[in-house]
DNA sequence: AGATTACATTAGATTTTGCTAATATTAGCA
DNA sequence: TGCTAATATTAGCAAAATCTAATGTAATCT
């Protein structure tokens, strides 16, 4: 995840279409699709969208074991999708960029029929 | 795809967040996600971003075998990321709704550091 | 300390994905 | 018709992803 502190991109104008046509960064963007591309995962940016949970919570949401939720979770942490902050037993997880729900939200909306 | 010539979301507010929350269309967001979710799909996507292109014209840009490019069209094409027109031998790819080079140029923007 | 709660990690089996190499198909041309 | 060009499809194998079930770890409580 990049902040946003400095400008990054190789064009200055702020247009999000500056770096198609590119073939910089293929890799790191395909990673990151593939970390959004499952539905439990998709499922879980999903309830983060609206503020932070815990792992429990989560848990009970999407009805899967707490070993696969960890796992998803690790993917998830692991592309810089979400963040996460221990406070006792505890782990609370949260979506810093929400450029990140943006990008799921545009997927369902262009490839979902409801 | 979801054509707009109708309202097809919940709710009309044409809010883009709108979806999120809901538990629907979480298994075809993930495998749209997943058609996105390889380095040479998205390297096509980008290719197309500009307009069609015909399979070789694809195989000589991204430097494989004609036949695995195929492979990853038809990939692309089943998830509706793409539409294809023949043309005598030839057969050209596009993208039909821009919102998808949207999406790949948000996440690598999002997710890419240069 | 011992028990419990909340979470992470691991191993192993299964499924899916992706590549290569070969073959099929279809259109146009000599 | 036979040949070539453009693309699609298939089989088989290697690699990656995913799940289940079990175990590890650290914090809290009695």
């Amino acid at each position: 995840m990049v902040t946003k502190s400095a400008p990054k991109k190789s064009a200055p104008s702020g247009d999000i279409f500056d770096l198609i046509g590119k073939t910089e960064n293929i890799e790191e963007a395909a990673m990151a699709m593939q970390a959004m591309s499952h539905p439990l995962r998709i499922k879980i940016l999903c309830l983060l969208s609206s503020g932070e949970m815990m792992v429990q919570e989560i848990v009970e949401a999407v009805g899967t074991t707490q070993g696969n939720v960890s796992q998803h979770l690790a993917i998830l942490k692991a592309s810089a999708m979400i963040v996460s902050r221990a406070e006792g037993k505890k782990t609370y997880y949260w979506i810093q960029d929400k450029r990140v729900v943006k990008i799921v939200a545009m997927t369902r909306d262009v490839f979902c029929s409801i």
